[in-house]
RNA sequence: GACCCCGUAGCUCAGCAGGAUAGAGCAUCAGAUUCCUAAUCUGAGGGUCGCGCGUUCAAGUCGCGCCGGGGUCGCCA
């Protein structure tokens, strides 16, 4: 077979780079232009930034539509129809474009040849699960930190979106060339983890005869009982009766290690895993903190003053008091926000800063802080800290998880509250598996509310996008099972060498210009730290997918195992190349793909 | 009172650096199976994109102001 690689006719990059369809003619669209100032038919210095290409809406209007002609008429000085229409003519001369029209109020519609989309498939069985790489992070750095659930409890559902979102996003990231690191911020600094420690104590009075005293404000869940346990096994009766300054640090050490412990095997077996832990209390007491601020001193950010009321509601016990203020309305914050508490201690918001410093001076371009949507209210003063510590130089994008709501057949699940623990994420997985809560959790936008309902996501249906999704994949691994059974060579390199021209069909190159959205789908949804988009395009993939396997029921020159070997192989090809498309979308999302349903 | 998120078909939600006649699933109705998995597919009906101004050649998308729902609001993390 002679065709030519369209997409891939630069190859896959170093990094199996697959540069996209979108900005292959965009570079093809920029050089026409160039190419007109240079004849005099535009005037020079025009600036290009906000020329697109894209697939229109409306498939009628062709393969891809550019704005070109609209954008650049004004500043050129010419009718947009007129330049456009000029513009046509310049790109038809390209050997993927078979035509070029103006339409509506310029847009330039291109229409391209069969082979541009037969090479697509191509190109896919030669990059496999790597084709769609983007080179889009450029080596840089991204900083991820996600979950950081305090280390009081087991983690629950709100928990497991967070991470799924956050590991999702790193996978992501991490596809189109960023250099992730995962990170988790451990909250053992602060007084939550006292009160652990007070509670624990009181299982390991327990675990010793004694009858517990859960006083209110301590934790009463049964999970600590094993903590108790353990410091019987650890430090025996030596705690006993001991007044608490001497018991409080030993346990505290204890019982946050067996709870982190706890919170690592829950994230692995939702398939996450952390590349750095960092722990809140690594910055008390080593001058970490104090350095993070003597740098806003510096910077002239840190003053000592005192606070307005905030307006309207005034709590009762509110009075004025001088105390260490961060200027963070000098980076867009509503309000300056105090470093340290009237009792001289440090507030939440002093750890937090020097832990963004430190990620700071670990070098990273851009960080990215996956929160709960009740932490909305910080989102302000944590970019004023990245964006005044970095001098501008670093962004930091925060992304809200909102909340999940738990059904069972339509009707919420309770929460067992006497037990003192929420739906767990462990319950979750144990119950539907790591690829159902994954997939599932990612079929929405992160800052709106998810429904998850333990039927329906294990419902074998359409209804389900992860069964949906799954059985196209599963469909096409069946597909080659018996091929080979056929006797067929279906490795990806032998398909790769079918006659991919044979692919002309109307649904066959419909499914292939769907595969050729993937490398522009995977930096669109990277760019907007948005992997929810990587679901949905997989949705409407397999429902492509489907529906051309469908019509294989009245059309059956559309069968994949029909037609004679040297069609079917083309067609095999089609069905691997969108097999392996869907496989590297799963991976960003951290689900395995089905080979067969059951 | 201030700030953040949300408001798109009866329901649940997409809508990609603003782009052409706003999409999908569910639900409703009508169809497709001697044939690679019908666990699927095809078609029909269903919309003042919460409301109003503004920016733009072009607004569901950007800005401002309202309305409705949720969240947060100095010494808790």
């Amino acid at each position: 077979m002679t065709l030519a690689r369209g997409l891939g006719s630069a190859g896959p990059g170093p990094r199996g780079d697959a540069m996209s369809l979108s900005s292959e003619l965009r570079a093809v669209i920029l050089g026409r232009i160039e190419a007109m100032v240079a004849g005099g038919d535009l005037p020079a210095g025009l600036d290009p930034a906000a020329v697109t290409v894209e697939p229109p809406r409306d498939a009628g209007h062709g393969d891809m539509a550019t704005n070109a002609a609209m954008v650049l008429a004004r500043p050129a000085g010419l009718a947009p129809r007129a330049l456009a229409e000029a513009m046509a003519r310049a790109l038809a001369a390209d050997p993927r474009i078979a035509a070029a029209e103006v339409a509506g109020p310029g847009f330039i519609n291109l229409r391209l040849r069969p082979w541009v989309w037969q090479g697509v498939v191509g190109d896919v069985l030669a990059g496999g699960r790597d084709w769609g790489r983007s080179g889009l992070g450029a080596g840089r750095r991204v900083n991820v930190e996600f979950v950081s659930a305090n280390p009081t409890g087991p983690m629950h559902v709100g928990h497991a979106r967070g991470a799924v979102f956050g590991d999702a996003l790193a996978r992501l990231l991490a596809f189109a060339g960023w250099e992730v690191t995962r990170e988790y911020y451990i909250n053992d600094g602060g007084a939550q983890v006292d009160v652990l420690a007070r509670s624990a104590y009181e299982r390991y009075r327990e675990a010793h005869g004694l009858s517990p005293e859960i006083a209110e404000g301590l934790y009463p869940g049964d999970y600590l009982i094993a903590v108790g346990e353990a410091l019987v096994a650890r430090f025996g009766a030596s705690l006993l009766d001991r007044p608490e300054a001497e018991w409080l640090a030993p346990v505290r050490a204890t019982a946050t290690a067996m709870m982190m412990d706890q919170i690592r095997e829950d994230l692995g077996r939702l398939g996450v895993r952390m590349d750095v832990f960092f722990s809140e209390k690594s910055l008390y007491g080593t001058g970490r903190i104090e350095a993070a601020l003597a740098r806003l001193r510096d910077l002239g950010l840190l003053y000592e003053g005192v606070l307005d009321p905030p307006r309207g509601k005034t709590p009762e016990d509110w009075e004025p008091r001088e105390q260490t203020l961060f200027r963070s309305t000098l980076h867009g914050d509503d309000v300056d926000r105090p470093v340290r508490k009237s009792d001289g201690g440090w507030t939440y918001f002093a750890p937090d800063i020097a832990y963004h410093f430190d990620k700071l001076e670990r070098g990273f371009d851009l960080l990215v802080d996956v929160l709960g949507a009740d932490h909305g209210g910080y989102v302000r003063r944590l970019k004023a800290v990245v964006a005044a510590l970095s001098e501008g130089r670093v962004a930091l994008d925060v992304k809200l998880v909102q909340l999940v709501r738990l059904t069972r057949g339509g009707q919420p699940v309770k929460m067992s509250k006497r037990a003192g623990t929420f739906v767990t994420l462990r319950e979750v997985v144990d119950e539907v598996g790591p690829d159902v809560a994954r997939f599932v959790m990612l079929t929405r936008k992160n800052d709106v509310a998810l429904d998850f309902d333990f039927d329906r996501v294990l419902e074998q249906s359409k209804d389900n996008p992860v069964f949906y999704v799954q059985y196209a994949h599963a469909r096409i691994a069946s597909l080659l099972r018996k091929a080979a059974e056929a006797g067929m060579a279906v490795t990806d390199a032998a398909l790769a060498g079918a006659d991919l021209a044979l692919l002309d069909h109307e649904s066959e190159l419909a499914l292939a210009r769907r595969l050729a959205e993937w490398p522009r789908l995977v930096e669109v949804a990277a760019r907007a730290h948005e992997p929810h988009r990587v679901a949905f395009y997989l949705y409407d993939l397999a429902s492509e997918f489907h529906a051309h396997w469908t019509r294989g029921n009245e059309d059956t020159r559309l069968r994949f195992l029909e037609g004679g070997a040297i069609a079917a192989a083309a067609r095999i090809a089609l069905a691997r190349a969108v097999a392996v498309v869907i496989s590297a979308g799963l991976a960003i999302l951290g689900v395995t793909p089905a080979e067969e349903m059951r």
